[in-house]
DNA sequence: ACCTGAACACCGTTCAAGT
DNA sequence: ACCTGAACACCGTTCAAGT
């Protein structure tokens, strides 16, 4: 056996300026993308890039810049839609339909906005656009603020759900073993439970469907009427 | 100066059985409520305990299984009201604000929750109790699975949104920086959102109120009627 | 059986140095 | 200016050893 291979060959200094921000946080979405928030790491985001740990440094401050970085140029992809061709309903509706696919595309990218402010002038937009339309629905201010912090609550919230509930399906036969465990319970303690359990599952292992279904129920109940329950 | 005192005076040996599941699980929740979830460490927990690093692992099989501990400990403190007083929703209601409640009481338990399926007695019957009001209310057998994971979606997701929130706004100055930022926006690029800006300031520092906003709103679309949208 | 420290393979980041 | 490796203070966990 050879010896004088090295696992790790001396990688070649990397030619000047071959770095910069963008290229830095592409390779930081490919890596969130494809192995999970846990695996993007500095040293990993470096490797990625055939670069020198350190070198990434010369370009954001930290890790915490880079993941800002990357939240933010998600939430600048967002399409808003057309507008003024259908009613406020609507249109909220697929606003939000496009903030949870954004989210359910981008798994470990949303993790990262759960914990950051939302920013950056697309989002800004964004808001501002729900804003409006809740407005045009006929709400006072105060009803407008409100529904809208409750529609981005219930979006992030479905799409954080969703992604967690689907990784941990993914594990070795996760799937059968909640399965089973639904079926071992006793009938007498839990009845609707042991009674539904085959529409749990279904709604559970839905992935649109069952966030359309909340969020029809959400609109309808924030704008159908001023009616207090 | 005396060197002779040492920085760690060598812990003495701790008395055999001193530790026990249930005191670790203690210690982590403490832990885990003080300082939040990324202080949640293996060294720290034992230093707590005032214990060796490795003691921990007597009686649990690492980290993971310790979060899932506390994780269920926690489910298993949720109070389900009394039942059968009022109508479905009223009881749905409170099912909800109490899992709120616990939620946002120790903020960075949620996150352990997240992360895990929910399992545990208590986990299980309150699963069982929110269908079966559904049920009483009416709603089909995919209808009432598909309300109660919406359900669920929406409180987890404010609970988060609102511990996040609250944690950025803890942050020297932040709420200032907020309100300056919100000032700050062009009037008519965001004309809907300069115009609510003091109302989303509102909506977003009220803690239960916009929770409940949004849930009564949820609960009226989800049961109001069998009309869809 | 229960508790111990040393050691291993990680992590983000600081630092002084190379080009 | 941009990129480098060594080093520091962390992390979870394995291991062989003490009592």
């Amino acid at each position: 056996m050879s010896v004088s291979q090295p696992v790790r060959p001396p990688r070649r200094r990397a030619p000047r300026n071959s770095l910069n921000p963008d290229r830095i946080l592409d390779a930081a979405l490919t890596l969130l993308d494809r192995d999970g928030s846990e695996a993007f790491t500095m040293r990993g985001l470096a490797q990625q890039l055939g670069v020198g740990t350190m070198a990434v440094y010369s370009h954001f401050r930290g890790k915490d810049e880079i993941s800002d970085a990357v939240a933010q140029r998600l939430l600048d992809t967002i399409e808003l839609p057309a507008g003024g061709s259908a009613d406020p309903q609507t249109e909220l509706r697929e606003v939000c339909v496009g903030v949870y696919r954004l989210f359910t595309e981008h798994p470990s990218a949303l993790e990262l906005l759960a914990d950051r402010p939302l920013r950056g002038d697309d989002a800004i937009a964004l808001i501002d656009r729900m804003l409006g339309l809740l407005r045009q629905a006929g709400l006072a201010p105060a009803d407008a603020a409100h529904a809208h912090v409750a529609l981005m609550q219930y979006t992030v919230g479905s799409a954080l759900w969703n992604t967690r509930r689907s990784r941990a399906l993914c594990q070795e036969g996760a799937r059968d073993r909640a399965r089973a465990k639904l079926a071992a319970l006793p009938r007498d303690t839990y009845p609707a439970l042991v009674a539904l359990a085959p529409e749990l599952l279904c709604a559970n292992s839905e992935g649109t469907g069952q966030f359309e279904y909340g969020l029809d129920g959400l609109l309808r109940g924030l704008l159908g009427g001023t009616a207090q329950v």
